[in-house]
DNA sequence: TAAAAACTTACGATAGCTTTAAATGAATGT
DNA sequence: ACATTCATTTAAAGCTATCGTAAGTTTTTA
């Protein structure tokens, strides 16, 4: 799963960077406008998976935004999010009927915001049925339980064995550079060293035996098909 | 799916009648309280899909009314939604923290009513299918009755270990992150820390021995099978 | 065969979980 | 109304699997 993108709109400056700051830190791949006409140029381009709409904004408002959005058929399925200020007219509310998938009313504690941004799009991907199971060679992964399986026997792996397996595995046969390694499953602020990962093949060889996961020298390591 | 079932709470007779009748004429079946005291009475006997909620209402306003059902379980999926006039002071709206699910604002057109009340009906029957009993590894819950069974044995859990507890079961053996976990059972803009989730996995694990919930490190917990 | 890369082992730090206990708040009985 | 019991949350301390690193060894490559 890639990471998902949130389309921010606010035409108040530091309300967007106040809000973009904190779902950035959570990990989403976060863009942002201060109008509605910037909004739907934005979101042809960066194919969003959520909108975060101010209602209240000059010129075109966000309902007349979301309506707009709404019949245009790339963004057909994005999910929509206002922004009411408390105590703002509720006919307000009949934003549902514009096509809103929620809304949040300001002042907005981030907590509760990245809270609300995760149950919808979570909602979403349940509709989805997402893959959980990957397999290859007689092992199989299931991200859902956290279970490896070998030859029909399931072990436990420790959280970082776990994701660096499955991380060779979702590409069997791939060879995937230390970097990469590095990036996908410490994530890029943290830094350890190369030997870290040394470490983690060894214990996984220990788990699995030693057939699967094949050294490239001088490249990174790769899942033996 | 039968017909959905609606009652109306409202301490004006005429509102009552004209609601009402707007409702019934679409295919509902309406039952009327005239108090917060009665409503709750009637809800416990007619178990409504929806309730209908003036906020301003003397004795036992509507918030009041709300809350109270929002603590009986039996209620605690029934979906409500507000009756606030228009102009009234909107720290009202703080209904939403009260549960409502939606309101809607005097004077009221019955045409808007009863569009209403389909959108919050169809967004209800879209995310709700679960199964009343669920059943795994000799452990069963039943949600209607609010209670658990062992090996044949009735107990009866607190609130919040059987919601808990229905959580890890609604899919066993998938691991249930801390974030899903307090979202779905606490609720997201409730802020409880991490340590609460253990001490209620190990009120659980007391009562149902330690073989059934398992945790998985870094991760989450899950419901062995 | 020298240099580079990867492997192995063992150890120390710590994140993350468990446990205990005690405070607060809600529900129930007298 | 008061006391009592039970549910929930928080705080604090303990525990251990997991993680990261160091340092010496082995394998590969040029």
């Amino acid at each position: 799963m890639s990471t998902e993108k949130i389309l921010l709109v606010d035409d108040d400056q530091d309300i967007l960077e106040f809000l973009g700051y904190n779902i950035k830190k959570e990990g989403f791949d976060v863009e942002t406008a201060s109008n509605g006409k910037d909004a739907i140029e934005v979101a042809k381009k960066f194919k969003p998976d959520l909108i975060i709409l101010d209602v209240m904004m000059p010129e075109m408002d966000g309902m007349e935004t979301c309506h707009q959005m709404r019949n245009m058929p790339m963004l057909k399925d994005t999910l929509i999010i206002f922004l009411t200020a408390r105590g703002e007219d509720y006919s307000q509310i009949a934003g549902f009927d514009a096509g809103a998938d929620d809304y949040i009313t300001k002042p907005i504690k981030p907590r509760v915001l990245v809270s609300k941004v995760r149950a919808i799009l979570r909602r979403k991907g349940s509709t989805q049925e997402e893959e959980s199971a990957i397999e290859a060679n007689g092992v199989s992964i299931d991200r859902e339980r956290y279970l490896m399986k070998k030859d029909g026997v399931e072990f436990n792996l420790p959280k970082k064995e776990f994701e660096l397996l499955a991380l060779l595995m979702s590409k069997p046969g791939k060879v995937f550079t230390r970097e990469v390694i590095l990036d996908s499953v410490w994530g890029g602020e943290v830094v350890v060293g190369d030997r870290t990962i040394d470490v983690h093949i060894r214990k996984l060889r220990e788990k699995l035996g030693d057939l699967y996961i094949k050294t490239v020298k001088g490249v990174g390591y790769k899942f033996e098909v």
